[in-house]
DNA sequence: AATGAAATCAAACGATCGTTTGAGCATACG
DNA sequence: CGTATGCTCAAACGATCGTTTGATTTCATT
């Protein structure tokens, strides 16, 4: 379809729409590069092997999304005037932002796929490619909410983690209404995300 | 007749664990059979074939918790003095005490996966055996929570199933520490992910 | 135009998948 | 006892999987 692409890059695209459709295993190769109008052999041929493959997808969105959160909580980490709610806009907004520009409005349901999967390899680079992020997080709401105790707050901050991947994999179906602008419908869904997080981490 | 029912019941617990260690399409038929002790040609015998055997991993598991979660429910629905906690408690309890007895610790995790999977045919055999229930708690949580209008309270419903979903997969692994019994670590479990999302539900 | 590296292609590789087969075994009933 | 029925078994089926191969095409550089 889209030729003006490069074939890396078209593979990555189609691999990335049938992962989050038919999961890593379900998606088989020959479905994929007629997918991607480009022969079986290049993907092995770009990628080296399907394994690879499924961490470039990863790495493609990841890096992207992990820089957009870091530089937003670096705006706000160590303020005084620093709200419970600025860090999880910081940790929220750029995962909206992914989905509606930049064309990765299906990654956040591969995301939620790789999460459910329990798979020690895939889990691994997970937490070697996402985990720093996390961790910065952690700290900031660990500021935020000293009255926690450390175990309740991972308690919390797992729960709310669980709320927003669920949410955000389906991003891909949400349709806004007609009557409110694109822009307007990610502040509401933001708001939305937000408060309910917000309430989860800090209730009494 | 007997061997048969034996032969049924370890193909089926076997599924389980390895659907919930490799998932639906990473489990095949031979890893499964080898670890249950019982020949290949036993599957298609006893099941018709293996997306009938995920079929019946799902409803020995979600019958018996659906129908607590429903008898549970039954006993607080609709009763003046009825709190969010209540219903809540209907809902995570039983959950809970499937991890813990009747062998089914993994189930969680196997539920866990298929909430992530988009399969359509999936997804609709889960709507048909497990959307009544989910049904009957929607109607008592809009009973509770008379404020929220219903395109918000379906928003926090989501966010909570996305949640409880999330940390109830991880129950098999999550231990206990020592010096708590179990029966206390379980209270202190359902207390938390109660708290959470009636924190999520009712926030202002 | 000639050259050589990079990219694409059709075809085939061995492995593994879910499923089927037909013979053999067990147990219950006349 | 003989036989019917339910179950188990090794073996094989065709299909599909990820991967590899070697020839061919593409294309920038000389």
């Amino acid at each position: 379809m889209n030729s003006s692409a490069s074939t890396k890059e078209r593979i990555l695209t189609a691999a990335e729409a049938l992962f989050a459709q038919r999961g890593f295993e379900g998606a088989s190769l020959r479905q994929l590069t007629a997918a991607a109008g480009v022969n079986l052999a290049a993907v092995n041929y770009h990628f080296g092997s399907k394994d690879n493959l499924v961490e470039e997808v990863f790495k493609r969105r990841l890096d992207q999304l992990n820089a957009r959160r870091l530089a937003a909580l670096k705006q706000v980490a160590g303020h005084p005037e620093t709200t419970l709610d600025d860090v999880l806009a910081a940790f929220i907004r750029p995962a909206l932002d992914l989905s509606h520009d930049g064309g990765g409005g299906l990654f956040m349901r591969v995301l939620a796929r790789a999460f459910a999967e329990h798979d020690d390899s895939l889990r691994k680079f997970l937490s070697e490619n996402y985990g720093h992020v996390m961790r910065q997080f952690t700290t900031e709401f660990a500021r935020l909410l000293p009255q926690l105790s450390k175990e309740e707050l991972y308690w919390r901050i797992d729960l709310v983690t669980g709320a927003l991947t669920h949410a955000m994999s389906g991003f891909g179906i949400i349709q806004r209404k007609s009557d409110v602008s694109e822009i307007t419908h990610r502040e509401q869904t933001a708001a939305h995300l937000i408060r309910f997080a917000a309430a989860g981490l800090s209730h009494p």
